[in-house]
DNA sequence: ACCTCATCTTGACGGTGTCAAGATTTGACA
DNA sequence: TGTCAAATCTTGACACCGTCAAGATGAGGT
């Protein structure tokens, strides 16, 4: 597909790609578009061939980075179909491993696009799927019993919230040495989620397995 | 005391409250040294006398927002000093409220430093105490059993982790069209809160006053 | 075979972070 | 009070950056 990109190929794609790398390793203030574009292998103007601004890039490739995040969570999902707790255990642990594995592609794409929505609907399209999916976790769990009743969608901004500021506050480092030796962040994420349940999360009952 | 920095003055300060208002007016990507140096009315490389980095001048920038939002947060403590549940509620509003009322300024402030923590001794005492704040507003609201018990500082996580992430959420535009048409911010951020209360939060029960 | 258009290169512009060298002022000590 | 070292600020330079205009190159349809 795209081999040796003699003089054509899909760039586009492989910008993406070369910005994602580049972010993970090298953090926000080492993706610059000229860089991009040396790593693709083509001159520093090329991609304005294919996005109008270093901000579009970045659209593309949080885009990509949702679509990643949903990748990740509906495997998830799968694998844990007949437990609704386990499942919603997980799915969060799962969130929190992907912004832990690689804490600046994660602080990108869950910052950067802002008010431009409508210029990036494939962006937009992104997040309402990953939204979705977790509405139908929160309604899976309100039915087994397992999870607080009451409007699906509200829980699930709940919960979002709950997880993304977790995940948010670990990687910045924000909560306390003394907590952070006391705990694993896995039993601090339990002790965090026993807020929405109805049952409780105990570490003896969801171990790491891996 | 910072009148006409003929030659001298507090540059320094002058420079982060030139930051914080470029930060406000422009957002992060107008937000140059050579800008912050001019509008303090000094040549391009005088900021290099008082930060060794543009880093360094942003974690000033960001240890000043920890200082104003610490401000703001006791301000709210006390006023409602005798109803430990309102207090709570309060609390957690104003900070949504910061955020909303200057999202690039409360973005940088929550995703710059990372893992430079021992460099920047001062944005860390500040985190701190912005943290204790929290935990004694736990202690107060388990004691009055309007918070669910446990430890004060994992509940104290808990609940900066939601009110975190839903003001994260909101100001990135993520939390969908549909259901802040249904809700005002206000009665959203209840629902949420109701997540880690005892007692149920009503939007009757907590207008807002202003 | 030709021509059109998307793609890519080259070169230029102003702006940026940073550093080195030097000017200026302060403040402490004689 | 005079002097001098240290702190502060300016000037000039460098490499890098985002972006644009002009032109080269190749693909695909006619």
């Amino acid at each position: 597909m795209s081999e040796k990109k003699y003089h054509h190929g899909d760039l586009k794609n492989a910008l993406i790609e070369a910005g994602a790398e580049i972010l993970s390793n090298e953090g926000v203030s080492g993706l610059s578009l000229r860089k991009v574009a040396s790593r693709a292998g083509v001159s520093h103007a090329a991609p304005y061939a294919h996005f109008t601004d270093k901000q579009a890039l970045i659209a593309a490739i949080s885009t990509e980075g949702y679509r990643r995040l949903y990748e990740t969570l509906t495997e998830v999902v799968q694998k844990y179909r007949d437990d609704p707790l386990r499942r919603f255990v997980e799915v969060a642990w799962a969130f929190v491993e992907f912004a832990r594995n690689d804490p600046d592609y994660f602080k990108v794409i869950f910052s950067s696009v802002a008010e431009k929505e409508k210029d990036f609907p494939a962006f937009v399209e992104m997040t309402r799927k990953n939204f979705q999916l977790l509405v139908e976790l929160v309604e899976t769990c309100q039915a087994a019993r397992v999870l607080k009743p009451g409007p699906a969608d509200e829980m699930a901004v709940s919960i979002w919230s709950l997880v993304q500021g977790f995940a948010s506050l670990l990687i910045e480092g924000l909560i306390s040495h003394t907590l952070l030796d006391r705990l694993t962040v896995r039993e601090l994420l339990l002790f965090v989620l026993n807020q929405v349940t109805l049952v409780e999360l105990t570490p003896e009952a969801f171990p790491l397995l891996e």
